[in-house]
RNA sequence: GGCCCCAUCGUCUAGCCCGGCCUAGGACGCCGCCCUCUCAAGGCGGAGACACCGGUUCAAAUCCGGUUGGGGCCA
């Protein structure tokens, strides 16, 4: 046997993948790539009540989306009953275990006794030693070994000790033939040869109970690393109460997943004062030694910065040709094939579409822009001058809406402040200089108002932020000769034109 | 209830293992100024933390004990 680190990723597809799992993924393929290991992905599906197909999925379709690819899987454990049963019925016969005919209902009923009368709520053992014969019922149990302590020897938090007393004779195989959490588990990752457990420290507490299910099976330890969970603002663990938690969801909103990933690296690990990680520098930099032991708080406005900041390098990104390029050779998830302008461009479509911006309208906005431009030259065109200042895709998308035809809303102090009568003839006289403008480019209006402004000893913002109410409906947007560029000349008359008539009624 | 984990600015963290270089550093957010057609971005500046108590030591954010608080597991 080879000494290649070998780490897995075991979700229960009971759910979405939620943005703690991720992290725990992120880290165990951060660790194996890092150490050029092998990573495996596990589906957790042995609880059949609450297991289901599409959440797999959900997860596997996460994974992809955030980058992070597996050597090995996906296995299902509902695949490998027979292998749990064959290591149960070893462990029967060897005496290791035995058979404990106690139903759920009576254990339940001296659970509330014990706690009741102040004792701890342990298995009695009361099947221990009686050697039952299969007739009736029967869950297996484990004859654990209670005097001394286990020692959990822990890579992130060090040697944590559990006393063998706390142990009680816990269920390996239920009732109705199914493994327990603890059973499957250690099978799994010792027949899967696993180097590394990395989970959640929600388990720290069942390891050692794990540690007894590998030595009776007499299978080698493998190192544990026990992540820190994330929390809510409330310091909760992390769930639905707390808004958005689910890897998809946050994809739906518009954040890219360099944004994602980076967010969630550095909830828990750290190198130096680095905030900013490609995914190469990632994989040099990851070492489990620099994770902290301290649970997280989820931070929505720092996951925005972060966001913002991928969506600003995205539309400088000349890294490479858009199309055709090989993932591996880019950095990015192998699920981006292009990059750069063109990527967010066509992110921006699904968006618009999302919001409710039909096809015809995007066709039409398309063509008023420019007679030979594409729906995707478009976006890529919008996103060049909102991209820089969204926060999400979602929010470019939803802040681009007045690029498209028909009434738009109007700030309504906004227009208070910026649409007095002063300001009208100013309007008025832009109006007529651009209507004949040989180009209604973004440089070509920029003179014309710059000369209007000079001529008449005013400021640029005097006529600019009423024409940007006036165009946008709102006194926030992207550079006003820009957005109008964008807008194209019958859209910008015809606003104005609306306007002016209004007032002057 | 028992057991386990954790404890530095509002949040993520550096520093802690190997005490002195810490007047506790960075980032997000927040506030102010600059730039500027608005907003962003960028630049500059500001407010903001070692949970508490005790011990060890010449010296403790750093080591030890306890308290409190939070989280998790048993369910």
């Amino acid at each position: 046997m080879s000494d290649r680190v070998r780490v897995r990723f075991a979700p229960s597809p009971t759910g979405d993948l939620h943005v703690g799992g991720a992290r725990t993924a992120l880290y165990n393929w951060l660790f194996a790539r890092h150490h050029d290991g092998v990573l495996i992905l596990r589906i957790e599906d042995t609880d059949v009540e609450r297991s289901t197909a599409e959440s797999a999925e959900a997860i596997v379709e996460s994974l992809q989306w955030l980058g992070l690819d597996w050597d090995e899987g996906p296995y299902r454990q509902a695949e490998r009953l027979a292998i749990y049963r064959e290591h149960a019925e070893r462990l029967l016969e060897v005496g290791k275990a035995y058979r404990c005919v106690c139903t759920p209902g009576e254990l339940e009923e001296r659970r509330k006794v014990a706690l009741a009368a102040g004792r701890s709520p342990r298995y009695d053992g009361r099947c221990r030693d009686r050697r039952l014969e299969p007739e009736k019922p029967w869950a297996l149990r484990l004859r654990v070994q209670d005097a001394g302590v286990t020692i959990v020897n822990d890579i992130i938090h060090g040697e944590v000790r559990f006393d063998n007393a706390e142990l009680d004779d816990f269920i390996l195989v239920r009732s109705d033939g199914l493994p327990t959490y603890n059973f499957a588990v250690v099978v799994d990752d010792a027949l899967m040869e696993v180097t590394h457990v990395i989970r959640g420290d929600d388990h720290l507490s069942n390891t050692p109970k794990q540690i007894q299910v590998y030595r009776v099976l007499d299978f080698p330890l493998p190192q544990f690393a026990h992540v820190p969970m994330i929390l809510g603002p409330d310091r909760t663990r992390l769930s639905k109460r707390h808004g958005a938690t689910s890897v998809l969801a946050y994809r739906d909103l518009g954040y890219l997943p360099e944004a994602l990933v980076n967010y969630l690296v550095r909830l828990g690990w750290s190198h130096g004062d680095q905030e900013i990680f490609s995914r190469d520098e990632l994989v040099r930099y990851f070492e489990l030694t620099r994770v902290g032991h301290t649970p997280a708080v989820f931070d929505h406005a720092k996951l925005d910065w972060l966001n913002a900041h991928y969506l600003r390098e995205a539309l400088t990104d000349t890294r490479l040709t858009p199309t055709g390029v090989p993932a591996t050779l880019t950095g990015f998830p192998p699920t981006v094939v292009e990059a750069g302008p063109k990527r967010l461009a066509a992110l921006l479509v699904e968006f618009w579409l999302k919001a409710g911006v039909s096809k015809e309208e995007i066709g039409a906005a398309t063509v008023r822009w420019s007679s030979l431009g594409s729906a995707r030259a478009f976006a890529e065109a919008v996103v060049q001058t909102f991209g820089e200042r969204s926060k999400t895709l979602c929010e470019l998308a939803q802040a681009s809406r007045f690029l498209f035809g028909g009434p738009i809303e109007y700030d309504v102090r906004a227009r208070e402040k910026y649409l007095q009568p002063e300001t009208q003839r100013h309007l008025q006289e832009v109006c007529r200089r651009i209507r004949n403008v040989s180009s209604f480019d973004a440089a070509t209006l920029e003179k014309v108002y710059r000369d209007f402004v000079a001529e008449r000893g005013l400021k640029l913002g005097d006529v600019a932020q009423p024409t940007r109410v006036v165009l946008t409906g709102h006194s926030v947007s992207p550079p006003l000769f820009q957005v109008m560029e964008l807008l194209g000349r019958d859209i910008s008359l015809e606003r104005l034109e609306a306007v002016l008539q209004q007032k002057n009624d």
